[in-house]
This record gives structure tokens, sequence and C-alpha cells, in this order.
DNA sequence: TTGTTAAAACGTTATTATGACATTAAGTAA
DNA sequence: TTACTTAATGTCATAATAACGTTTTAACAA
């Protein structure tokens, strides 16, 4: 059995999409351990001694959420050293870590899922963990609200580089629903013409013969991701400023 | 007088251009210690427990180099348990740390340099550094090859979206001595026509009135960069891909 | 003074991508 | 049958791209 790394620590930070904005997975700590108040975190734990980055980060959310999320990305590192030192946050400290005064830095990852994946699989875990909408939340513990606006800022960046949705978007979507995914990343609207023709010629995904049923309008046409071109430009990415 | 962290360290990946190809600064671990065999590392060191990331790449790289650099970026965190466990680092490690066999991550920083300031002004350092061609650099202890391969994807990927030279290229160069810089770091050919409409567009430079002297052949206009509109496309990119 | 050498500078064309913009289509429900 | 709601589509003017060869300007040598 390996020992925590007193210094280092794995962050997640969890985007949820549910067709209509994003969200991100944060945990109760007062359900981790009594007399704390009740408070939402980013699901993080300091590191096993013989375990790597990525391990940790898929170990530590498993363990605080019940999530097993296929593909974690690391976004940073974040050492500053008073990063854990505000007085509000030493209780919990004490109540759960060996050496609560220890210098902690923390790497971050995040991933993308599907919402309703983890709502259709609620672990015993669940109950601690809830999906807060990414605009709502304006204060964190620690400086978790610092990593969670890097997140972000990493997540725009990629997909201004790199195809999305594979892992948001249900199997099958419209492309409406794909707009509303990144109209929910970027924060803004687009022009529903110039997207579908950009992301129909970017040919990453494959129009289905099903069409949406029961809905009292116009039924939408059912895509899929081309999961081998997707996978193409998540490799290279579409950048345009090229030689 | 604050102690250094056992568990985390920084290492630097310094780029320098000549005019002609790329090159990465590494120093020699045998000048640190004696009975170490002679073996040119990138320069990185434990960080001390009161100082953050950015401030211990800054001063590791200062002290085993001599350099000051104004910008280290951080491009990612390397924690495999056993990336310095291999038996051939094991002298060096016995010789220099108090603890040798602890866990020890490791953040990544780089920048890029003009060679020629660091040529011209040689710390007491120096000695013990050196620039390497980035291509000829085929191994390295640790898990340093996989730090710069790293590097260099970052490096690449971010030259794609965001534009580079003010710190590599002289203070005044010229179109073709840019050109050369990017080519260096994608190794390959751009067509110059091309490249110049391109650059030229993104009216990121200034073009002077002083042309080259004493060359054989026509001389060349120099240019300089507009630090507003450079920078202006550091923060955004020039990305393509928008809606 | 003239010719040679070497890199710099430049322009066109065909193709593709972009942004801005408004109307019609296809279902359900009343 | 009509109203309602969202899906789907097209055009045009402008900008960006890739591919491609020739002319210019200086230094130097003969």
């Amino acid at each position: 059995m390996s020992k925590l790394n007193p210094n280092i620590s794995v962050d997640c930070v969890i985007f949820g999409f549910n067709g209509d904005q994003l969200y991100v997975l944060l945990i109760d700590r007062e359900n981790q351990l009594k007399n704390v108040i009740s408070e939402y975190v980013l699901p993080g734990n300091l590191i096993l001694d013989n375990e790597n980055l990525d391990m940790a980060a898929e170990r530590v959310l498993k363990e605080l959420t019940g999530l097993s999320v296929i593909y974690l990305e690391q976004f940073g590192a974040f050492g500053d050293p008073d990063r854990i030192k505000k007085k509000e946050d030493q209780p919990w400290l004490k109540a759960v870590r060996r050496n609560p005064n220890a210098r902690v830095i923390t790497i971050g990852y995040y991933s993308l899922i599907r919402m309703s994946d983890y709502e259709l699989n609620p672990s015993s875990f669940a109950k601690n963990a809830k999906w807060m909408p990414l605009n709502s939340v304006k204060k964190l513990p620690f400086d978790h609200l610092k990593i969670l606006n890097s997140s972000v800022e990493y997540l725009r960046s990629n997909t201004k580089i790199k195809p999305i949705g594979f892992n948001l978007l249900p199997k099958k979507f419209t492309l409406n629903q794909m707009q509303k995914l990144y109209e929910a990343i970027f924060d803004k609207k687009i022009d529903n013409r110039n997207f579908r023709r950009k992301i129909i010629n970017l040919d990453i995904l494959d129009k289905l013969e099903e069409k949406q049923s029961g809905v009292a309008h116009k039924p939408a046409n059912y895509y899929k991701f081309n999961k081998n071109r997707y996978e193409k430009y998540l490799k290279s990415g579409f950048f345009k400023f090229e030689f």
C-alpha cells in the first residue's frame, strides 16, 4: 500500500453539457468529514507516491464522485505557496490532512462529459457531487476559482483548434444541439447558416437517416461523429494559419 | 531561509535562435558535482518551499546558467513515479540530493531568447551551459527528452496561433530572417511570397527606412515589431476558426 | 565599365473560406 | 385549416489561400 505524497495533489474540472449550458462538477467537502461547513470544491486530493499524475486524477475523481472518465487532460500546475493558506480553509485541511500545513502544489485536469451519463448512473458518492452551472460559480475555496477559470480558458483555446463534442453530445444529435454546445463554450450567439456550413465542410459528421420525432415543429436530422475524421482533426487541429 | 521541497522541481527549456536553426540550452551536470560523468541535462532543480512555480523556474535558471529570462511559460507537469529512477541517473542524484530516492514531479517551463544576448553576456556559469542544436539532441538523462519533445510540440502549437519572434529576432530584422525562424520552428520550407504576404497582412511589423549594407547582393529592408499589435495578437491569437 | 553573382522583392490567378443576411419547410396542436 | 415552432437552406461580396517565375539591387571581380 502506497503513501499519499504530502506536497502534490490533482484537481479535476469536469465539464458537463445538458443541451443548453455548461456545468461543472463540484463536491461538497462537508460530506467528506464532519465539523466542516458545507462548501463546494473541485474534486481533488493528494496523489499516491506510486502513481503517475494521470492515474492520480482518474483515481481521485472516481473516489470523490464515482465517475470514471475516459479522458482527462492536464491543463496546468498551480503552485502559489499560499494557495491553501486561507484561514477559512484550515478547518477542512486539519480534518482531512495528516500534515495540514504542508506546501501543496496541484496539477489541474479537465474533461468533458455528457451529463446524462452521470445522472443515469449515480454512484454512492453522487450525493456529495453536484453539477453547478458554470456561469453561476463565482466563488470557490482555496484557489479553485483560479483553477476553474484557467480550465475554461484552456477549453476555449482548445475548442478553437480542435473539434469538440464527441464526449459531450449524445451519440446522435442535431446540428442545432451541436451549435448550442459551441455557443455555451464561447458564451456567444453563432449564425446558424455559417455554423452549419463550417461544420459540414469539416467533414467530421455523418448524416443519419433518422429524424427527430414527436416534436411540434419540423423534425431535425440526426448526425453522428465520424470517429476517424474527428480524431484526425483532434491530432492535427484545424488551424488556418499554416504555411 | 527556506527549504527545498523534496518532491517538486522545475525544468527549463530555453530555445535559442541564431538566424539559422533552433538551439536548446543544456547544462553539464558533471560540473555541478564531482564523480558524476559528464552529461548534459535541462537546467532544473527542486523548488523552495516559499516560492511559487514561476519564481522557482526563474531562480533555478539563473542559478544554473546565469540567464535572466523575462518570460518563462509553463507547458506541462511530468510526474511518472519512475521518471528519475534510471540506474545511470542515481550517482548524480546521490551526489546532489538530500533525499535521492524521493518521488519528484517536475513542472516544465520554456522560453525563447536571442542566442546573441546570452553569448555576449556570459556569466561565471556559462562554462557549464551549452547551446545544442535542437535537431541533434537525441538522448537526455531522466525523462528530459520527453520533456523537451513536449516543449517543442507546445512551441509549435503556440506558434500556429500566436506571433513569435519578439524575443528571438534582433530588434531590427529582415523578413527573410523571420521566415527562417518560422522554418526552423516548423522544420519545413515556406514559400517566401506567401510568407511575406501573410506576415505583412497581420500588420505586426513596421518597415524601417534602413537597409542591410555591405552584402554582396540586393540589401534587405529592415523591419521591427510593432509592439502594440504584436501583443494584441499574443493575447487574442490569430485563429481563423471563429464564429 | 561591364559582367557576374546572390539574395531580395514582387504579382497573378484560380480556388476556397468567410461574414452578413431572410425565407421556406415540416411537423404538431388547437 | 390555421397557428406555431424550430429546421433547413442560398447568395453575394469580400478575404484568404496555394502555387508559381521574374526582376531588382547591391558588391565584387575581371
